[in-house]
DNA sequence: ATACAATATCGTAATATTGCAATTTACTAA
DNA sequence: TTAGTAAATTGCAATATTACGATATTGTAT
């Protein structure tokens, strides 16, 4: 038949909850080493981090900037700029948001205790 | 310059730790409204799923057919062949993983209660 | 065998992501 | 003003994802 979709590729984001798409955002930012690398990171040090997050990482300045542009898309870090460089520190809410949803899942799980499978 | 290097578009997966890659790949598969919908539904009905999860999805058969594999891939979902439907639950440990991350995290940043930013 | 059901796979179109060189922007320092 | 540094943006190539119709597969009835 071959008929054509103009809407093929795309996520139906309407078609679910607020909740499930905020939870997939994030998620979703997530789910590439790179960005996880640079949580870990901004966690590890401790503080904010103001310029040396391309060194940390095995690629090129360009592509670490769109990495950190998509975590700050998905609201898990902010960035201030702090004279020559950029100030990165991690979002509290954002982290809590997908603590609290695991931890629910986790504590519904213990309930259950699976009953097959 | 226009040189073309082979690898363009890949993920770097080898540049980075198993940890890393191993909490990318579960996040990534819950980067999708109709992952985390499918998620929420087998949480739902506090038991294995056998047969229905098409008709709660506002997708066609083949879409949620390849998010049920993607999950499955993820190590998320088990799926077991239960006489003409197959029975799909959660998988603990994996989500058990997501939240003990989340957790540590949400822990050291209620440590540090951001230094700046 | 035949018909029916549920699920998986194939093929394809549209869009998104990943990565980097090159360039631009924005600030600092001399 | 000029040079230097840090980060963002642009442009583009390669690959991945999303979605669905069509078809294949697998198991259950009759």
């Amino acid at each position: 038949m071959q008929f054509t979709n103009i809407r093929m590729g795309i996520t139906k984001t309407d078609q679910f909850t607020n909740k499930q798409n905020s939870i997939a955002t994030l998620a979703k930012a997530i789910g590439h080493p790179a960005r996880v690398a640079i949580i870990e990171y901004l966690l590890k040090v401790d503080s904010c981090i103001c310029g040396d997050i391309v060194n940390e990482l095995p690629l090129a300045q360009a592509t670490v900037s769109q990495h950190l542009k998509e975590l700050k898309n998905a609201g898990l870090i902010k960035g201030s700029i702090e004279g020559n460089a950029i100030c990165y520190c991690l979002d509290e809410k954002a982290l809590a948001k997908l603590q609290n949803y695991f931890e629910n899942i986790a504590k519904h799980l213990e309930k259950k205790k699976s009953k097959c499978c």
